[in-house]
RNA sequence: GCUGCUGUAGCUCAGCUGGUAGAGCACCUCCUUGGUAAGGAGGAGGUCAUGGGUUCGAGUCCCAUCAGCAGCUCCA
């Protein structure tokens, strides 16, 4: 083969003939997107599109604006900060700097603490290295070069990852320069830093040292960056209006709870806030009784004694209230598990009762660390809407399918759309048989697939007990949080043959009672005791974090059956203040939350009061309702005024209630359909 | 728990380099009897998170504590 034979190569799924020594940017010139390429990828690594494309590669990819670019920016400004850092404070040392989902942060090490008003400098300094139009440039080292070079540079925490990836067998470090910095770096960049035009600098938080609590702490920056500032005062919109569906905010508007000093954590409900939660249990009530559920009420104070059979104490005491009486040692229980078992053992059971599935809604205490504390997502003093089903085994799948399908049943009821599932499997720390963790998890995922439902395999993430699948949320800024979950259990019903195997943390294996749990057994068809597994699970997670999450979904409109107000009536005058009162009185004897706003203000500030209460439906009555026994009917979304009979709305609005509706725009439509000629 | 930031009326916030508190909304009273997102006038309301300290004098400066916010960690 000639050396100037041209070769083929497929850049972007197309096919490319190439000159031997070609640049990925040559191959963006010939795909036609050399105004927007970005970088090049080939071999598995990111290239500049001033480097070579490697020999060896058959296929390459350009990277561009709309070929993943946002992140290749957003990487590169990372640098572009850092280095903007390092000129302002030349003893600044680096940790990881990647872009993130919504932009990118670099942790830096710096005995000086960065303050919002050194972010300002910062960025002055970055636009100065953006208008200097520094290339990035790439360069390969080996791991001595690599070692020497961040040493001389005292980047001791570079120098670290650079072991750590050599240790995985990494032998090419690559490095990516732009002016005077230079960073052990994968890449990809932009071309240069004159791309990185639409960029700001958030806030600066602390950050362990690859995560870890024992490591040091270094300093967080965090920032975004856009293709255009168009993009990014679009971004600072969004996080805005996101932070007014935020339900710390819409709970203190919506008058649903607070928090108090007194307590920390641990939320209080108002009036209005109870009837959403209320409303919640009803409805999982109802479902229990479809469902073949029994709901129980076990102690909320229980004696240490139980908590050491269980584990807990032993796992799981940070996190416990303790408190005493006369002399015994009692806490305050964080789950429902131990007590379900306890009352599985009241009397013997036999196979034919299994499944049992015990239900408990108790609050639940946990003392968790302050800083992790956040509204109602994250609180010390809680309800799940938990159950433990204790089965045979060979229930197991069927009880997961049951399980899966009322969650189901209950996200389709709130319409979530976004329900992140994942199946959590073996840790390395675990107790139990190789066999009986396939056999758990094959069930679970075996499950996940009959239901039809995608997830993710969370390796090494499950309880020490049992693999689990968990249902995550993201609330209105994006965080994700664990709502649903379903764990299964091979530890609290054990016995004395239970050892710690690696499970036992703290626990003494001396301690004959650490080393058994609560040893039930139900009487099989052999008329031998076996061993029943247990299932933990809740859907909702807990109510309080549930109508966080709630609030922010619906950014505090709930529909009608969980609304606290779910109508309100005006009259336009004082005349009219007898009829609005009997309207509200139909709407009460048909068991519907009504209010009349009898204020003395004019009918546009009360309907904009009832408005930003959020309330379903505003009803307008003056003398033409009185006379005609209707109400003009503003649904909440929409300004069109509807009139209706009373006993109409009140028909309407039942069966919305009854049916557990989900949009108010399809009680709209409905309402227009039903809608009676107006005069 | 850690790092940083914040804490002024019920709510949202103003209060310059220290000279002992202000607005809008909400609330109360009166006027207005109003037909779909703010009618008008007046009034009341604050141990400036708490506790120390510096100072002739502290909302303002310093320290501690408490609580909240962001991120990290944690989340059986």
């Amino acid at each position: 083969m000639s050396v100037d034979s041209k070769r083929a190569l497929v850049v972007n799924g197309k096919k490319l003939e190439v000159e031997p020594g070609a640049t990925f940017g040559k191959a963006a010139q010939a795909l036609g997107v050399g105004k927007i390429a970005l970088a090049g990828r080939a071999l598995g690594r990111s290239y500049t599109l001033d480097d070579k494309i490697p020999e060896g590669a058959s296929e390459a990819e350009i990277l561009t604006k709309e070929r993943g670019g946002l992140a290749v920016l957003r990487h590169s400004a990372s640098h572009l900060m850092a280095s903007a850092i390092k000129r302002l404070w030349p003893e600044a040392r680096f940790g990881t700097g990647p872009d993130t989902e919504k932009g990118f942060y670099y942790d830096v090490d710096l005995a000086h603490r960065i303050s919002d008003e050194d972010l300002r400098k910062i960025e002055a300094e970055m636009k100065k290295i953006v208008s200097e139009d520094a290339k990035f440039e790439r360069s390969e080292l080996s791991r001595e070069e690599a070692e020497k070079l961040v040493l001389s540079k005292n980047e001791s925490f570079k120098q670290e990852l650079i072991r750590d990836h050599a240790a995985g067998g990494e032998t090419v470090f690559s490095f990516y320069k732009h002016s005077d910095f230079v960073d052990y770096c994968e890449g990809p960049h932009v071309p240069s830093t004159a791309w990185i035009k639409a960029v700001k600098l958030h806030d600066v938080s602390g950050s362990y040292w690859r995560g870890k609590e024992g490591n040091p702490q270094l300093q967080r920056v965090r920032g975004t960056a856009f293709f255009s500032e168009k993009d990014l005062q679009q971004h600072e919109k969004n996080i805005e209006e996101a932070k007014n569906r935020d339900h710390r905010k819409l709970g203190q508007q919506l008058d649903l709870f607070s928090f108090n000093d007194f307590a920390p954590g641990i939320p209080f409900f108002h009036p209005r806030g109870v009837t959403v939660y209320n409303e919640l249990l009803a409805f999982l009530r109802d479902e229990y009784r479809k469902r073949g559920y029994v709901e129980v009420r076990a102690p909320l104070v229980l004696k240490v004694d139980l908590w050491h059979r269980s584990g807990h104490y032993a796992n799981y005491r940070e996190n416990m209230f303790f408190t005493q009486s006369e002399d015994v040692e009692m806490a305050v229980k964080p789950m429902n598990c131990p007590g379900h078992c306890l009352i599985f053992k009241e009397r013997p059971r036999s196979y034919r009762d299994l499944p049992i599935r015990m239900a408990e809604f108790s609050p639940l205490h946990r003392n968790e660390r302050s800083g992790t504390l956040h509204g109602l997502m994250r609180v010390r003093g809680f309800s799940q809407d938990d159950a433990h089903i204790f089965c045979r085994e060979d229930q197991l799948e069927q009880e997961v399918l049951h399980c899966i399908a009322f969650l189901k049943k209950v996200y389709d009821t709130f319409g979530f759309k976004d329900v992140k599932v994942e199946l959590s499997t073996r840790p390395e720390k675990s107790i139990g048989t190789k066999e009986l963790w396939q056999k758990a998890e094959g069930a679970l995922e075996n499950a996940l697939n009959k239901a039809g439902l995608n997830f993710r395999i969370n390796a090494g993430d499950g309880a020490f007990y049992g693999p689990k699948i968990d249902f995550h949320i993201t609330d209105a800024l994006d965080r994700s949080w664990q709502c649903g979950t379903l764990q299964l259990d091979y530890n609290l019903p054990s016995g004395p043959e239970y050892s710690s195997q690696g499970g036992g943390g703290g626990e003494s294996p001396a301690s004959k009672e650490a080393n058994s749990r609560f040893d039930l057994s139900y009487k099989g068809q052999d008329n031998q005791p076996h061993r029943p597994v247990m299932i933990h699970r809740a859907l909702l997670g807990s109510l309080e974090r549930m109508i966080g999450v709630l609030i922010e979904h619906w950014a505090g409109a709930f529909p009608l059956w969980l609304a606290p107000e779910q109508a309100r009536v005006l009259p336009v005058a004082e005349a009219f203040v007898s009829y609005a009162r009997e309207v509200e009185k139909a709407l009460f004897d048909a068991g519907l939350r009504a209010s009349v706003d009898d204020s003395p203000e004019k009918v546009g500030k009360r309907v904009r009061d009832a408005v930003l209460a959020k309330v379903p439906y505003v009803l307008v009555v003056g003398e033409k309702e009185a006379q005609a026994r209707s109400v003009t009917v503003r649904a909440r979304s929409s300004e069109k005024q509807v009139v209706l009979s009373l006993s109409s709305l009140i028909e309407r609005a039942r069966g919305e209630v009854a049916r557990r509706e989900l949009a108010p725009e399809a009680s709209t439509t409905s309402l227009d359909a039903a809608a009676a000629p107006s005069s």
